[in-house]
DNA sequence: TTAATGATGGGCT
DNA sequence: GCCCATCATTAAA
């Protein structure tokens, strides 16, 4: 008799539960370092270790949401455990996953991810082979998991888009330093990656 | 190696 | 009109 085929060929592990994304922000962002980010496509899956995140806290001047709410940072209010996908220098997205309990606004923007499976698709959409160049940075790794608004507001547990914890033990230290690219709050050190990691978005 | 610059368009004061 | 949770390219050192 046929046994019935699986829907993937291993055992990848569990998608994070909702209670995961409502410890304290900054925890939830150290806590995705080895965590895997997968997207689920038609054809194939792509996967990649999360190993660069940021947090944004509310009363944070540097967060989305520290000014209210708003048709673009929405998402950030709504459920934690969902993606807050947003455009961003007319050409890029970002990533975020929602943390905190409803209504508060806060999250973890994923900066780097190291490639696992599908990295030839990956090569493709970005336009090298390099791959320490593939998702090194926040709007390289949309690209090459292929992340827009058509993901915004995702159920990051019962999606095509999920964390999923491995069950591994993280082996590297987590730096901490301050976070890249905004004018205010520059020296809150809530960018979080891991040490030596050749994936990220600089050392 | 690092630093400066242009691309490009939605969001918001 | 200015600001962007960026990136690729060019210039400089």
């Amino acid at each position: 008799m046929n046994q019935p085929l699986p829907s993937v060929t291993y055992n990848m592990g569990d998608p994070l539960p909702r209670g995961f994304y409502l410890q304290d922000t900054r925890e939830v962002a150290r806590l995705l370092l080895g965590k895997w980010l997968v997207h689920r496509e038609d054809d194939w899956i792509l996967t990649g270790v999360i190993v660069e995140t940021e947090a944004y806290l509310k009363d944070d001047p540097a967060c989305h949401a520290s000014r209210g709410i708003t048709n673009r940072n929405a998402p950030m209010f709504g459920n934690p455990g969902h993606a807050y996908v947003y455009f961003t220098y007319g050409m890029y997205h970002c990533f975020n996953a929602v943390t905190a309990p409803e209504g508060i606004g806060e999250a973890v923007l994923v900066r780097a991810i190291q490639p696992v499976e599908g990295i030839e698709v990956m090569q493709e959409r970005r336009g090298t082979n390099d791959v320490f160049n593939l998702a090194s940075g926040p709007g390289k790794l949309c690209m090459a998991l292929g992340l827009s608004l058509k993901q915004n507001g995702f159920d990051l547990a019962a999606s095509p888009l999920t964390i999923v914890d491995t069950g591994e033990r993280l082996q590297s230290e987590v730096i901490a330093t301050t976070r890249v690219g905004i004018s205010k709050a520059v020296e809150m050190p809530w960018r979080y990656y891991l040490a030596g990691n050749r994936f990220v978005s600089r050392k």
